[in-house]
DNA sequence: ATAATCTTAATCCAGTAAGTCAAGATTGTC
DNA sequence: GACAATCTTGACTTACTGGATTAAGATTAT
């Protein structure tokens, strides 16, 4: 039960350019090194990003990547189903019944609540959301200087 | 993210085992057969269930597993975590900083917060309450016959 | 034109998941 | 004591996935 480092890339490339909202395109080897992330991997999360809509992509000189929506209407949920496939899925759920066994129903129920809680955790939380706990972090950080 | 089959086979198991607490000890064969599990692997799942203290074996004729304790006294986050190893683990987590870019620890956060309400929601459930739910269940079955 | 940049597909390696198999150890029962 | 049932262990296999690299090609600003 583990988040895959295409999810932690995809993630970390997206609140790189939520923090340069407005600031025009970004190029993948600018997030990829101030991230700490290969570039040739990191575009190929961007690729997946841009396919699900997320993100625009420039091509040509001075082109980049940029959001395709505001920080705030982009929340984590739906950044991690595109990135990593849906929580717990398919053979699992409620909906495969009928030749398992028995007992097998009583643990789907556990697993589809699991989901639910964890979907609606990720779902609250918005890219607008971790800029401004960054901005709260640089805050206090000058205080005690 | 997902169980996989070791973590699925292994609560089946112990599920099993709670519904039969009292009854002596379960083979092996047995629980694989009502569940559904091949034998082999079965056994191998078992083997960590018992180095872990969550199941007694007894070797011989008539031996088999038993739960080492009360069904109402063993959660699914313990066994799960037996099973399938802690969630959302190692490097994602706060305490591996320093050597990480900066919007790491942003994240960082992020994670530990959805693991410990996972966490919680999994230590609510004993496999007393899933035996309990079990019986509602087929009591439910019966009104509509 | 050309250089910057993204796109795509092919490829690679290591590790893990899932399961099989066979030989050996233990113990109850006759 | 011998036997049979049962669990134990470890080696092994097969297939898949994660993570990453590379290289050739497409697009476009200047």
């Amino acid at each position: 039960m583990h988040i895959s480092s295409k999810g932690d890339y995809g993630l970390r490339a997206l609140f790189d350019l939520a923090q340069n909202y407005g600031a025009g395109p970004i190029q993948s080897e600018e997030i990829a090194t101030r991230q700490g992330i290969p570039v040739n991997y990191l575009n190929q999360v961007l690729i997946s990003l841009r396919k699900a809509g997320l993100i625009n992509s420039l091509r040509g000189a001075q082109g980049g990547h940029l959001l395709a929506r505001a920080p705030d209407q982009i929340n984590l949920l739906e950044a991690l189903t595109i990135l990593e496939g849906p929580f717990l899925p398919g053979d699992l759920l409620p909906e495969s019944a009928a030749t398992k066994p028995e007992d097998w129903s009583i643990l789907a129920t556990v697993w589809l609540n699991l989901r639910k809680t964890i979907e609606a955790n990720l779902e609250a939380i918005t890219l607008e959301d971790l800029c401004q706990r960054k901005r709260d972090k640089r805050g206090n950080v000058m205080y005690h200087i």
